[in-house]
DNA sequence: GTCTATACGACGATAGAC
DNA sequence: GTCTATCGTCGTATAGAC
């Protein structure tokens, strides 16, 4: 692999893993196995334009992963509960999760400009969509899909970071059990 | 007020805005009017040990003021709704959460150390027994309390952060309409 | 209890050799 | 395209005067 891409891959990781100040220039270089030279020439404006990258990688790794699940189940509640079954399965192997959550980066908002939380926002947006397409073909109104779809995302991300701090994969099973709950039409 | 509570005050906010990697000691010198020897004067131990009582300033904060909410309303679904109702006061004259959260902590799990992730993990934890208190005395059962807990927690925590990168109360509004539903027992 | 002065390492970033 | 060397700033932390 070309070592730009490499770059992008490793500290893509890193962020989500640590955050985006957390993470030292150093560090990444350190795990790429090279120097601030060959960071700075395919990166000449800095950590900053790598995180945009960074960002940009994971909106396509997280589309692509997601929508691959949702064409492969029927209905959004079965391919929910399957997306949910692979972050724990990712969770109990490797004891963090780096696809399909960026909370760590989204978190310092404080202190990021406005072209990434704008690159976050879209992203979010987009997971959503994804939801509520699969949701409107499952027979909700759109107004309904798009509200299951919120609350989808947001248990979900908020169940990744009560996994990662309570050190158990408990919360995302129980979250999956509640999907049926969820997505159940009111009557 | 004295010097220690003012510090804890206002690092707190600070945390919880930027995360802990994000603040440097002296923006919080600067926010509070003091100098480095006062604060070492405090927290010898330095900002380790100054996120550690502000973690357990936030647990007071948070635990005594749900508590409070939730004496005021007779069921957790009016109880809930009223707590995310605050949420979104405080957002739109804010435009930032203070209290109630503390994932821009939580994030950056991976360069944190035990005493503080326990720290973090036990105020979940609290938070979901406050939810669960209510829904058993609401006539769940203990386990259907416990699953519902969970979710409402990782879900408000989850809709906070989406409120904050898309600067929208709307996701916390749709979820605070989602609550009823996510409360009403399985028939 | 609060101040000033200072140590020293890590940070992001740049310049120039190869 | 990758390296080494170096810069200036900011990070946390300490020592000692008042």
């Amino acid at each position: 692999m070309d070592t730009k891409s490499l770059i992008i891959e490793q500290a893509t990781a890193l962020f989500q893993q640590k955050g985006y100040k957390g993470v030292g220039l150093t560090e990444i270089l350190k795990v790429c196995g090279i120097t601030k030279g060959s960071l700075y020439h395919h990166f000449p404006n800095g950590k900053e334009e790598l995180l945009m990258a960074c960002l940009q990688s994971m909106e396509e790794a997280i589309t692509t992963d997601t929508e691959d699940i949702f064409s492969r189940y029927q209905t959004a509640q079965e391919a929910t509960q399957a997306l949910i079954e692979k972050l724990v399965t990712d969770f109990e192997r490797e004891g963090t999760i780096t696809g399909y959550t960026f909370s760590s980066i989204v978190s310092e908002i404080a202190s990021l400009n406005d072209p990434v939380l704008y690159a976050c926002s879209s992203l979010y947006t987009k997971i959503e969509e994804i939801y509520s397409k699969k949701l409107v073909a499952d027979g909700f109104s759109a107004e309904a899909a798009h509200s299951s779809a919120l609350l989808l995302t947001a248990s979900i991300e908020g169940g990744i970071m009560l996994c990662l701090t309570k050190k158990s994969s408990e919360p995302l099973k129980t979250i999956s059990q509640m999907i049926p709950k969820i997505l159940k039409e009111f009557s």
